[in-house]
DNA sequence: AATGAATGAGAATTCATTCAT
DNA sequence: CATGAATGAATTCTCATTCAT
């Protein structure tokens, strides 16, 4: 129960005051803890909040995964993928403010490189499914973990535009603005 | 004399720590000034930090702005612009990582604002060239700005992924992996 | 426990130094507890501080007020409210130092003001007081809320006199020199 | 020049912000010269308060002292001499506050007894014209040294009363408030 | 499991003072 | 006489972490 509460006290704070000037007191505060638990569920600060990012990263890795259908057109695919991804960012914006803006230096070394292997993995799986797309298009010599990558950062970076200005932009461009760029490397085969 | 050495000392620190993890005893150490240096020439940590963002990305901008020239198809001039870019963010990366990463939540509300405001400026540039080479083109429905923030946030992502694996990439795949995507949307009239 | 070591060291502290030489190191070296369980009690040093003066003043001004007698003549009444003022600042004389000789300027506002607002209720005090036994005494056309805070300083200055001439003179000289002046306006009705 | 300019100054700082709060940089700031030509003219923060301490008190002796004058009634010399001392406290209100509340704890011990030697002299001219007045007047048994001690602090405690609340009290209530007081240990000879 | 008082290392900041010009 | 950049010791305050209950 306890861990619950905390695990959703952090990923606010965290989020909020990013890693550094978010506390653990103010962690136990708004999980209606003590400081003291805190403790008993996580070693420290930065296992706390590897805990936070490696869960929150499964939980939408997960449901990123479930858009997957078979039979039908990778680009098709690629365009659920991005929709799915930008509509979790954009639900979960904590999270995804945490998973995508906090991992950045300072933060200890061990924690550090672990979470930049799960973005990693993230960039991997977007990968392989940019490559299989093309596999059926017409459009060589991409670097797939560059571009997947890229895409990545791309999608991060207009989410924060969008919720930082949600009254001027519209939900449907950012999805739209993507697929303008990558749609042209995922031609289908008949063309 | 003292300030400039401040302001180096200073990138090297922030860049390599992060804005919270640095330490105004270890600038004043990088810088060889005393402490109370520090102080004299900035009111405090956060003021500190302002300024070298404010100086580093004027620099960048400029340096990006002269790559303008005259007469030249739009296409070339973004591609020109965004292989200046990258440049850029290679050769001065401890200065991009701030720019790019180290704006996130903690640093205090008013030195946000006004380094948001800095990027957000940096955005439009690159949207008005955007929307200019489309003049001469022929896709219509796109939102400039989303675009143009997206690829920053594209160039940043891929730039950090070269340079953690610098053996493993090629600098040309960099660029080529953008210009793949937006060639097509800034093709030529006579096409 | 803390709290009480702390406020007990605190007095020692803020009067022998005043409130600006004081340091929270020494005030937890007398304490004997570590830096930070200052910070654990009080928020700040102003506001160690303010508790040290507010719980001083409180437990003077009811020692004070337990002074009063029904049914003894107003003359007397005062008599024994000063006698008993002059016995507890000798007595607590690093309370009564910081209570009469720190609230100057430079501490901050809002703890100055808090802190004035204490004394003036002291003065509102010994000023009914006086007016009380007025009633039964003869003179008329005196301001007597002007005429207690006076008292009060009056007593300040021979009460530090005394402290720093402790040789010289003579516990009852100080009781009699402010008798002297004021038996004449606290004439009993009798007379 | 220079001198003159930052005596002033620093009257300005000190009484509004008390010695330790007063900054050299303000009192630089506040007497339009540089902050070396401080440490020109005086030596160190305490001896530039000391000195202004010193000059201050001088004046202020000096002008009660021009109150006296020959063949008239002790009594009325005492009023003079109280009545002046008022004008004085509430015309050179920063000065004065500097010289009644000021010296405190804290200030550096060479300096604090310089500046308590000036206090007390001010005290025993008091209570020179007490004792001298009493000669004509039939009141024995009174400490003169404690009670001009006390008469010091009643005024300074009642002027800063009157400074307080400028619209509520009247500025004869202050002179009325102590004549009532003392009167009657002055009581002329003929009586 | 849970608590919260206590800790102390480390950080930012201040400011009187110096000194070369 | 006057300046102001540079200094560094001293100070307040923060906060992750521990531990007895």
């Amino acid at each position: 129960m306890s861990r619950e509460k905390i695990i959703r006290g952090g990923i606010g704070e965290f989020s909020e005051n990013g890693y550094f000037k978010a506390s653990m007191d103010n962690i136990a505060k708004r999980s209606n803890v003590a400081k003291g638990t805190l403790y008993y569920h996580f070693k420290s600060k930065s296992l706390l909040f590897k805990a936070i990012l490696t869960e929150g990263i499964e939980f939408i890795t997960k449901e990123v995964r479930n858009t997957l259908k078979e039979n039908i057109p990778p680009k098709t695919q690629i365009e659920k993928i991005i929709e799915r991804q930008i509509d979790l960012y954009l639900e979960y914006k904590e999270l995804s403010k945490l998973f995508f803006n906090e991992i950045s230096n300072g933060i200890d070394e061990e924690t550090l490189s672990e979470v930049k292997c799960l973005k990693a993995k993230y960039v991997s799986f977007l990968s392989k499914q940019l490559e299989e797309g093309n596999e059926w298009g017409h459009i060589k010599n991409i670097n797939f973990e560059i571009t997947a990558c890229g895409i990545i950062g791309y999608i991060d970076s207009i989410c924060s535009l969008y919720l930082e200005n949600e009254d001027k932009y519209n939900k449907h461009e950012l999805v739209d603005s993507i697929m303008r760029l990558i749609e042209n490397i995922m031609v289908e085969n008949e063309k």
